[in-house]
DNA sequence: TACAAGTATAGACTATACTCTAATGTTGTT
DNA sequence: AACAACATTAGAGTATAGTCTATACTTGTA
């Protein structure tokens, strides 16, 4: 598939899919055989991988950290050890995540309970 | 205490303690009798206001969502039933973070019980 | 065939959140 | 008095993550 239709299956534009290809997260190809124009081409997985980036920066992962991720995900450049060493990483970083929102709900909730009673 | 002792009782510099304040976030106060010079001086609700900016910054909080929570905690013109609206919404993109969390968390996981299978 | 829609690239622009520098003045110590 | 340490403001610079514009070429449709 072309850019707009990847676009189109994300719903990230195209504008942000280029970005994200110069920054190396996702990789287009180009068709040996059309002579007449270079357009990128775009299989299924780079749909996913789009989906893994639009997940991933939900929960504030930067676009580094992703392509991390990623290459643990994809990169079969890299050994199985290493990818569980990325992995084993991400999932400490999402565990303090919750640990520190946690903290913060249970602050923010008490808070409101004060300034509930305050209006009695 | 000036800006020197807040900047160590926080661990933030001078640099980003004055960039909030420019933001409006925090607010130091001159001394009206001393006219040899304007320094800022700030109390400890101050100090209490920049650890609630950092924890909530931890939990990816922008600066602009930082502000309204702390008007919920330290402005009085602000009524009751105002500041509990704002502090359940930020409940509630709390509940949604970790929501998302703890799905990133379970794909990660399988992924890498996956990758460890192959190895074997 | 005209022409709208799609694609590529380079580069400018924006927003957020700092971070640093320069200029200048004040305070505290020796 | 000298001088280091500290304070202020204005404004420049940086990093991240886009977002937009201009230019130019290609493709699909009436």
């Amino acid at each position: 598939m072309l850019i707009n239709e990847l676009s189109k299956r994300t719903g990230i534009t195209a504008h942000t899919i280029r970005f994200y290809e110069k920054s190396g997260l996702i990789k287009g190809k180009r068709d040996e055989r059309i002579k007449s124009n270079n357009y990128f081409h775009y299989d299924d997985e780079t749909v996913e991988k789009l989906e893994l980036i639009s997940d991933a920066k939900s929960i504030g992962f930067t676009l580094s950290e992703i392509g991390q991720l990623m290459d643990a995900w994809y990169n079969n450049k890299i050994t199985i050890s290493e990818k569980v060493l990325v992995l084993e990483e991400k999932l400490r970083s999402i565990d303090e995540k919750i640990k520190h929102l946690k903290e913060m709900k249970k602050m923010i909730a008490e808070f409101k309970k004060s300034v509930e009673e305050e209006s009695c």
